[in-house]
DNA sequence: CGTGATGTTGATCAGACTCAAGGGAGGTGG
DNA sequence: CCACCTCCCTTGAGTCTGATCAACATCACG
């Protein structure tokens, strides 16, 4: 069972407290927030560059992702969202969508009127610092997959995804002793990676021959932390989490 | 003479009004906004990474370059700020700086203090609007710029930079017929591009060769802006201009 | 048990890197 | 005003990472 996922708010708030800390009558002004619980199959856009959407969606369970395609038809994903996170907070004050956002898994989402959260923003300052916060740690993280994509390589990119996920997963409670699900396919990890899938095939056998990772179906298994950390020059500090040096 | 150089806060109201419309009083409030103008040598960091400022600093003459650099000592430019940009807006919300800023050129900015910032954001939350908008464009343009390095290959990117640079400084009014300064080394371009800088060296005679762009010094001429576009497989929507189909 | 998606393997090719060396152009000091 | 020095740009050659193409194996699932 996916922590909080029958309480879509407190997922969401115990997200946001990993990068901010809320007053007591701020909590339970987001507790009050409506969100709209939907599930949706793996592959169907949750929204689609152009759109403008009038609400955000929370990720509650599974994982979804942004993506953009080139003209010629090759994509690339900008990031993958996992329970806790709000993948297209930018729609609040972006009006026209520059991204596709699609679940990678079966997903179940929330989805939270733009309207309701810009009431809040507006009572509570600081709950609007917060989303304004969230955004931002994003763009951190576009700018660590820029580094990482424009600057390592293959190998050390993978392991770095690796360990950015098993963070994020670890600050909502889905890492248990170094393992964590990742339903993912090959050819979407190198999407993201941004490498074809074959190579990507081949890293993973290289990551797995050198016990960086173990995996066992969509399980994956992290057995020595550090050294995976070094393998990706990892360092979690653009994740501007609360509480620094988790793990 | 650099358009509005003298008034360092009608440049910066000039570059919001791009992605944003103000009344009246709020441009009055953005006019009375204290900045501290000051001149710096190429390669001076602004900040650097894990700096806590109290202050955001603005673009008024010349570039300037968000960076990171790998622990094998690679760097990647994540993005380049030219006048009317403030590149480091996200210091008000992310105590800790998670990228470096240099200019790439001697560079005239401003330092607006956070506090003062945060007032304004309190009096006026269309422009606490305003400035979160222009980080959300930010993060687009990673995110564009993530597509690029991942998925398209060298003379694309390359290609790709020339154009959303002369949208750009056109909607701050640095372009005349196609033509613009642009002070930088062919190191630092693939630095941005995330290629080798004996590569760009050829992608840029290649580009030249197919008559994409003349250079006469540091000038950049775009003889034809439709095939330059083309080429660089552009679309500026990404860039979210109030005045979309601009050029 | 068939079918389509996913993962795996081999072979070949190309874009881009590295190393190395030489050529300009602009600035500085004598 | 010239000599020099330092960046920066340019070119060539060899190498490597990773792409592409093409099978084939596996697995999940109806």
């Amino acid at each position: 069972m996916i922590a909080g996922s029958h309480f879509p708010n407190t997922l969401m708030i115990r997200k946001l407290e990993t990068i901010f800390t809320f007053a007591d009558e701020e909590k339970q002004a987001l507790l009050n927030l409506p969100i709209q619980v939907i599930t949706l199959k793996a592959d169907q856009d949750i929204v689609r560059v152009g759109d403008r959407p009038s609400q955000c969606c929370l990720i509650l369970e599974g994982f979804s992702c942004v993506y953009k395609l080139t003209s010629e038809g090759k994509r690339q994903i900008m990031a993958l969202y996992v329970p806790g996170d709000i993948p297209d907070l930018q729609s609040l004050h972006l009006k026209a969508m520059d991204i596709s956002i699609a679940p990678i898994s079966p997903c179940t989402v929330g989805f939270i009127q733009h309207d309701d959260v810009r009431h809040l923003c507006e009572r509570y300052p600081r709950i609007a610092a917060a989303f304004w916060r969230e955004t931002l740690v994003d763009g951190s993280i576009f700018r660590e997959w820029l580094l990482n994509v424009g600057r390592r390589e293959a190998y050390t990119r993978m392991a770095h995804l690796l360990c950015e996920l098993l963070i994020r997963l670890k600050a909502v409670g889905l890492v248990e002793g170094g393992i964590f699900d990742l339903p993912i396919t090959q050819a979407e990890l190198a999407d993201a990676i941004g490498t074809s899938s074959v190579h990507m095939n081949r890293v993973l056998q290289a990551l797995r021959a050198d016990g960086l990772v173990q995996t066992k179906g969509k399980q994956v298994i992290v057995p020595d932390w550090e050294k995976l950390k070094e393998a990706g020059d990892f360092d979690p500090f653009y994740l501007h989490l609360e509480e620094a040096g988790v793990v």
